[in-house]
RNA sequence: GCGCGGCUGGCGGAACGGUAGACGCGCCGGCCUUAGGAGCCGGUGGGGCAACCCGUGGGGGUUCGAAUCCCUCGCCGCGCACCA
């Protein structure tokens, strides 16, 4: 037995990915699959700084669970790719002086060398990357689709424009107000004409449909946030000169207590409304509201700001005519752009009346709260004839009688605004839309796809406002599709999220070229049998994915409606109790810790290190616990290999059964971090019973390989195996086995344990109570007294109450 | 402000309402070694010689029995946020 050799990690490895390579070990056949069980997970961005711990941690919980259903009997399909488009990949090839086109190939190759290295189980056939033409052509495709429903549409809307970069910059670049790169220079918005995909139409359906979804609670609650559904009704405030101001309120129980109105400083009826003398301060005050970035007008707890348009408004309720103002505050992209102001019931009314010295009327009272600002649970006052009624039924009831009148209409609102998916960038796929003067806008016909992204080296975003692509007349000059006239391309390139919105429709067919995805692979494989990926995405990749195949499923291209049925998130790895970031120097690299342990022990640590839906704190330290575990498994196989074969101890029989049974219920519930303490504890029972056999090794190497799968595979072609361990049956739980032997039982008294009993299986209440009160520490403490009552739970615990 | 999570040894973390701290790290002691940063064996929540007592963020409740369920307060993390 001192003949075990060294587990060289780096050796095996390399040995068995080359040889899953070379015996297409990991490409289902995807015509003919057996329980298709389609495992997909969140495709990375590929930055240049390489694949990051949090990738390798999500997509090793991901392998692990598709391994695990393949080991259950699943054709697995597990594919990958690169969501390489966007916003990032161009700033950073700005700011290093690179050609995005040059530089994501490169990354791209780092992301494949270290997801190989790291034993993911992926069908590289189907690898895929959104900024090639041949995907980017069904994007554009897909774009085309929208737009020939009605629902991709131009409007006009405000975008962030640093005057330094003199470019349109996202929100995510705006730090308070100012540019991310230019920290001295204040952002501005201007306003330009952009497309926009009508996802607010579906809103109740994305909302309705979450309850039909098995995905991860707090995934389910972000976007039920983001959708935001509320109810109330719209009212309608008259001026004199019978313009109608419509507004949306939550309160309209509160309507009494509208002391004035506000409208969005954009509001089309501002101009109407405005008095003589008071254009002046009107026209000052907008121009300084369109000064501002996008972000910082939206960002709240700050002195409120606003102008009087020297004009009245009725209140529908009470008859009195009340001031209406502009102000920031009141944002035209949500509800009608204009609201009734209850400063006693709605704190930033209330900051606004005190800023300016408004009128504040009570007209909800609480008991013990002198102002409930906000209260739902209240009283009407002040509100004839309302007035005692609770606030619930009050609104129902003003909505009816002020609709009687015709001022008052009930109304469910959403916070969802519509998808803008204009970017006045350059690393995209173009918008396929030709404009000509005669036709208006046209859609590039499909047989003009895809609308190539030039090679241009001054990608450089400029002045203009508009797209660098802008500055290529040779490019944008065309032929209308439509009527052969002079015309020109749209030069804005589609949003990241639109690439990412469909790429699990590709995979399956990416090999094809004459049609975005075959119909029959698609019904193979599709929906997504689980996703895995990170709660950063919780609201809008996973909210427009949804979206896009919905409309795809009412078009007819698909026939499901929802693409993920079953998702889980995965949490965050965090590193000494911060989350990993370049600033604070935390960032862990896969790549050495790979090198110096391996794969095997780098993925099962990182699965160890706390619950994966929950996250953990990575530290290197425990890495050695994991290792030492792989260490024995290779060394108690190899002693066993050879061996004569004898039967299993009964203790290391009824554990390995346990086992079993754990790993796979901790295993589908993704729970691996018990999953693998139960696999050492097998490990540790296996070596203390002494004379290990081989029957007690080959089926925890089973267990082990969605874990470690180079190991096991190693392991089990040492036990003379000629096919992948992926090929081997998952071990069968015999609950007989495992529940076989003697069963401890504790003995409590009034709740506590004074005693432990060693007992067969089975026993009566009567007989463990029978013994019970034989135990000297149990008696005790029953100290003679009658007992009042037992609690007896069969195989685990009796307690006595006396 | 709203919505999710979470709070358990020195640390990461386990515990269908039923033995709190599995598993691992670290630490302590021993064995083996020229050596040990390798390996093996034993110990390791706190207090106490012991019998025992105390312990899952604080307070209250339900229960024979609560880390787990309910109420309440506090703290931490994440997401959203002048959304009317």
């Amino acid at each position: 037995m001192g003949s075990v050799p060294i587990y060289d990690p780096a050796a095996v490895e390399s040995a068995w990915q080359a040889r899953w390579a070379e015996q297409h070990t990991n490409e289902p056949d995807l015509e003919h699959p057996k329980n298709p069980f389609y495992n997909l997970m969140m495709f990375p961005y590929p930055s240049a700084e390489g694949l990051h711990v949090g990738n390798m941690f999500a997509f090793t919980g991901a392998d692990i669970y598709g391994r695990f259903k393949r080991l259950q009997g699943h054709t697995v399909f597990e594919p990958i790719g690169f969501d390489a488009f966007g916003i990032h990949s161009e700033n950073y090839a700005l700011n290093i002086g690179a050609h995005p086109a040059r530089l994501i190939p490169k990354n791209i190759a780092t992301f494949r060398r270290q997801l190989q290295r790291f034993g993911g189980m992926f069908d590289w056939r189907h690898e895929l990357s959104t900024t090639d033409p041949r995907y980017y052509k069904w994007t554009q495709w897909l774009f085309l689709q929208l737009f020939k429903a009605g629902l991709a549409f131009r409007k006009k809307a405000a975008v962030n424009w640093c005057p330094s970069c003199k470019t349109v910059i996202a929100n995510e670049q705006v730090i308070n107000g100012f540019c991310e790169r230019h920290p001295d220079v204040r952002v501005e918005q201007r306003v330009l004409e952009q497309w926009f995909f009508a996802i607010s139409k579906y809103a109740e359906r994305l909302l309705g449909n979450l309850a039909t979804l098995d995905w991860s609670p707090s995934t389910v609650a972000m976007q039920r946030n983001w959708i935001g559904r509320s109810e109330g009704a719209e009212l309608v405030f008259e001026v004199p000169s019978g313009e109608r101001i419509i507004v949306f309120t939550t309160r309209p129980d509160t309507v009494f207590g509208a002391t004035y109105m506000v409208l969005a400083p954009e509001h089309p009826l501002v101009d109407a409304l405005t008095a003589e003398e008071q254009r002046g301060a009107v026209r000052e005050y907008r121009r300084q509201v369109a000064a501002k970035d996008i972000v910082s007008r939206k960002v709240g707890e700050k002195a409120k700001t606003g102008v009087f348009l020297g004009s009245y408004a009725r209140n529908p309720a009470t008859g009195e005519a009340i001031p209406i103002w502009i102000a920031d505050y009141v944002l035209m992209e949500y509800g009608t752009g204009a609201i009734m102001a209850v400063p006693a019931h709605d704190t930033r009314d209330f900051e606004f009346a005190k800023q300016f010295s408004l009128p504040i009327r009570q007209v909800v009272r609480r008991e013990g709260d002198p102002l409930p600002i906000e209260a739902e649970d209240g009283t009407l006052m002040s509100s004839s004839p309302f007035d005692g009624l609770p606030c619930a039924e009050a609104k129902r009831r003003i909505v009816a009688w002020l609709g009687g009148r015709g001022t008052a209409t009930p109304r469910v609102q959403y916070r969802l605004h519509d998808w803008c998916i204009s970017r006045q960038r350059y690393w995209g796929p173009p918008i396929p839309i030709i404009y000509c003067a005669a036709c208006g806008p046209v859609g590039v016909p499909d047989r003009d796809l895809p609308v190539e992204l030039p090679l241009i080296e001054d990608f450089r975003p400029d002045d203009s406002g508009v797209s660098p692509l802008a500055r290529h007349r040779e490019w944008y000059f065309v032929k209308c599709p439509s009527c052969g006239k002079e015309a020109r391309r749209e030069t804005d390139v589609s949003d990241t999220f639109l690439d990412s919105s469909w790429y699990f429709l590709r995979y399956p067919s990416s090999e094809i070229d004459d049609r975005p995805w075959d119909a029959r692979r698609t019904k193979t494989w599709l929906p997504v049998s689980t996703y895995i990926g990170g709660n950063e995405h919780a609201v809008l990749h996973l909210l427009y994915s949804r979206f896009i195949t919905m409309v795809l499923h009412e078009l007819g291209h698909v026939d499901f409606e929802e693409p993920f049925p079953k998702l889980r998130a995965h949490g965050l790895i965090i590193k000494d109790g911060a989350k990993m970031s370049k600033s604070r120097g935390n960032v862990v690299i896969p790549d050495a810790y790979i090198q110096k342990w391996g794969a095997d022990t780098f993925r099962m640590y990182l699965m160890f290190l706390g619950p994966f839906q929950e996250g953990g704190d990575f530290r290197d330290e425990g890495i050695t616990g994991v290792r030492r575990f792989l260490e024995k498994v290779w060394t108690l196989a190899h002693e066993v290999a050879d061996a004569p074969a004898h039967p299993l101890a009964p203790a290391v029989e009824r554990k390995l059964h346990q086992t079993i049974h754990k790993v796979s219920i901790d295993t589908e519930r993704l729970d691996y971090n018990t999953a693998i303490a139960a696999m050492m504890e097998y490990v540790n029972a296996v070596r203390e019973e002494g004379t290990p056999s081989r029957g007690a090794i080959e089926p925890l190497l089973v267990l082990l390989a969605p874990f470690a799968p180079h190991l096991a595979e190693e392991l089990w072609a040492l036990f003379g195996h000629k096919t992948s361990v992926l090929a081997a049956q998952w071990p069968a739980y015999d609950e007989r086995l495992a529940a076989a032997g003697d069963v401890e039982i504790v003995v409590q008294v009034n709740g506590k344990v004074r005693g432990r009993l060693t007992i067969a299986r089975g026993a009566t209440e009567a007989d463990v109570r029978g013994l019970a009160l034989a135990d000297e520490s149990v008696r005790k403490f029953v100290d003679g007294k009658p007992v009042k009552k037992a609690v007896y739970v069969a195989d685990r615990l009796l307690n006595l109450v006396v």
